[in-house]
Order: structure tokens, then sequence, then C-alpha cells
RNA sequence: GCCCAGAUAGCUCAGUCGGUAGAGCAGUGGACUGAAAAUCCUCGUGUCGCUGGUUCGAUUCCAGCUCUGGGCA
């Protein structure tokens, strides 16, 4: 375990993470580390609220805008690029604040994934192609046959892991179950003070719906229209809440109103999800709303948590 | 005032040739170890508008009433 002490502000998209760590970096000169894979993508702003350029000015950021959208970037990399600029932050004397609604991401930054040599994709392509042919239950067959753990926790439609699992096992000869189990969470990777914050279910629909205007009357088609020209559909981002929606608004004719409903119910699809993570998610030392967090026993917390 | 149609799940409706009901949408709970804003799984008891009648039994048939929509005056 590295000795670096950190804050980590994660919870469902909308309930003020962003802003309550602008606050704290603020009070505790601290810089802000993202944790969000949508907001590594340069150009797709509105919709994955990135900080604006004034906030950055004012705080610094890192791990927002790191990669074109025809890149990719999975939770290691992400993993290994948090670790440098969390090394950087803390050699300047800074509080690192990560923050973020990726919970794998974060999982991988804080508690670490198996460890595993690098895997040839065509691989991957491959298993795709069986299981688009052959159906996932087939897969899944096979899955049970050299890895029965993995197959016992994964269902049989849930193709996206059933191919992962067999990727592993093909090419590492060891089962990702035997791996996952031997694994388990992972130690600790920094000394962190996880924060998860979330709001009352009424407010936050609120919010939701009030952002999603917000960002509509800000751009945000235009925006994607900018992005879908430049980019095309298919790129990693375009998969992404919202801008999924807003593709269709513009390639499918889908009404704005329409786009504005299916936004509003994918959101809070998705945060019901980061809540289900977070609920379980190791280590939290607290879970509070952002007045909570911001108010004055908010930062006599934290300055106890971090021993400030 | 008269005529017609409707009244069933949060919403839109289906249905029971009389044996207390089910779809879509909405919502909910969960899984998750190198795509994760991704991927996948689970969950439907509601005075079937009210009152009475027929019946072993009514949400279903009959009558009256209330409300809603449409039409005629």
């Amino acid at each position: 375990m590295r000795n670096t002490q950190i804050l980590v502000l994660a919870g469902p998209t909308a309930t003020g993470k962003s802003r309550a760590a602008l606050a704290i970096a603020a009070a505790f000169d601290g810089e802000i580390v993202g944790a969000d894979s949508v907001q590594v993508y340069r150009g797709f702003d509105i919709g994955s609220a990135k900080p604006t350029l004034e906030e950055r000015e004012t705080v610094p950021h890192h791990l927002i805008d790191v990669i074109d959208p025809n890149e990719d970037i999975d939770a290691r990399r992400y993993a290994e690029l948090a670790d440098h600029a969390i090394a950087d932050i803390s050699s300047r004397g800074k509080l690192v604040i990560v923050v973020g609604g990726t919970g794998l991401w974060l999982r991988a930054l804080l508690r670490g994934l198996v460890e595993l040599p690098p895997l040839d994709e065509s691989v991957r392509s491959r298993l795709e192609a069986d299981g688009a042919e052959q159906g996932s239950e087939a897969l899944h067959d096979r899955l049970a046959r050299v890895d029965p753990i993995t197959a016992g926790q994964v269902h049989p439609n849930d193709l996206f892991r059933i191919v992962r699992a067999l990727e592993v096992f093909e090419q590492t000869g060891t089962p990702l179950g035997e791996l996952r189990r031997d694994h388990a969470l992972g130690e600790p990777r920094y000394r962190d003070t996880f924060v998860v914050l979330d709001m009352d279910r009424t407010e936050h629909d609120e919010a939701v719906t009030r952002r999603i205007s917000a960002m509509l009357e800000s751009g945000w088609v235009d925006e994607a229209r900018t992005l879908l020209a430049q980019w095309g559909g298919e790129v990693r981002p375009f998969g992404s809440v919202g801008y999924r929606e807003v593709r269709e608004h513009l390639e499918a004719d889908v009404p704005l109103d329409e786009t504005r409903r299916r936004i509003r119910k994918s959101t809070r699809t998705y945060a019901r999800r980061q809540r289900t993570w977070f609920r379980s998610e190791p280590g939290v030392v607290w879970r509070c709303n952002v007045d909570e967090l911001c108010g004055p026993t908010g930062r006599a917390r934290i300055e106890k948590e971090l021993g400030l």
C-alpha cells in the first residue's frame, strides 16, 4: 500500500460530487482526479457534465480530456494514469481528491484488479463471432467446462462476461474464476477516505430532470452533431447515457421531447445501478448528501479523517 | 333533460361464455475483478366506480346511482 492519503468522492450521477469536490479542494488546497469513464474523452463535455474551463482553472483537474473519442481506455489503464496523477499531486504537497461515479474504475484504483498478461484482441473477436452465431448459452456451456466458478456466477445471457472469462482462460490457461477468488477484492492501494454521496429520491429525480434540461439548453444537441460528424456514431462515448439518445434524435429523427424522456429514463436507471454498486462496495467510511459534506460538520469530519 | 360509450395496477388498456384478474409503460431489488454512462438478472393483491338483485358463487349478468367522455336538445 502506498502511503499517500487520498479523499474519494463517489456516488450516483447528479448528486453533487463535482460541486463538493470543488468546495473541498478550495478549502484544503487540493487537486481533483476524475474517475469518470465519459469525462476522459475530449469533446464530450456537456452531456458528461464535465467541469467548466473556469472551474478547471481555479482547481487543477486530472484524468479529464485525456483521450480522443476513437481511442480506448479500460479500468487498468485508468488506474495507471490515476496513479501517476496522484503521485504528482502529492509530491507537490497538495491534497488528492478522487471524484467520480465509475465504480469499476474506482475499484481498480483503490483495490487493483487481477494480474493478467496483455491479451490478444483477435481472440475476443473470434469469441464474439461465435456468440453471435451459436448464442450465448452455447458459450456458457463451453465456459462451464473450463471455468465452472465463473459459469456458476454469470447468467447464460450475459455474453459480455462469458466472452471475457473465455478469453482469459484461452490465453492464460487459468480460469478467471480462480484468479478472482484468489484476488478477492484486493488490499487497499492507498490510505483512502471513501465518501459516497446520495440524495433523497424525489429531490434527486428533480435534480436529474433539471440537469438534462440545462444540458439541452446549453447546446448538447449541437455538440453531439459536431462530434458525430467528426468521429462517427460508433465510438465508445456515443454509447453512454444521453449521448446515445441524442444520437438517435439526430440520426433516427426521434423528436426532442421523446429524446428528453428517454434520457431521463436511462439516467435514472443508471443512477440505480450506481447506487447498487456503491451500496456494497467495501471501504466506504461515510454516506451522506452534499449539504452534509459541505457543511461545517462535514468539513470537520474530513479534517479528522484525513488527519489535517 | 335525453341518447350512446366508458369506469379494472401509478399510467394506457386487455380479460374473465359467472369460479376474486394480466399485458405494455412507469417503478423496484440485485449481479458486476482489464468495454462498466457498458453488460445481464429479478419483482405485478388491485375495495375489477357505488348500492342492491339473480346465483352455491358476481369484477363478469340485471337494475338503480355516481363520475368521465361524446352526441342531441
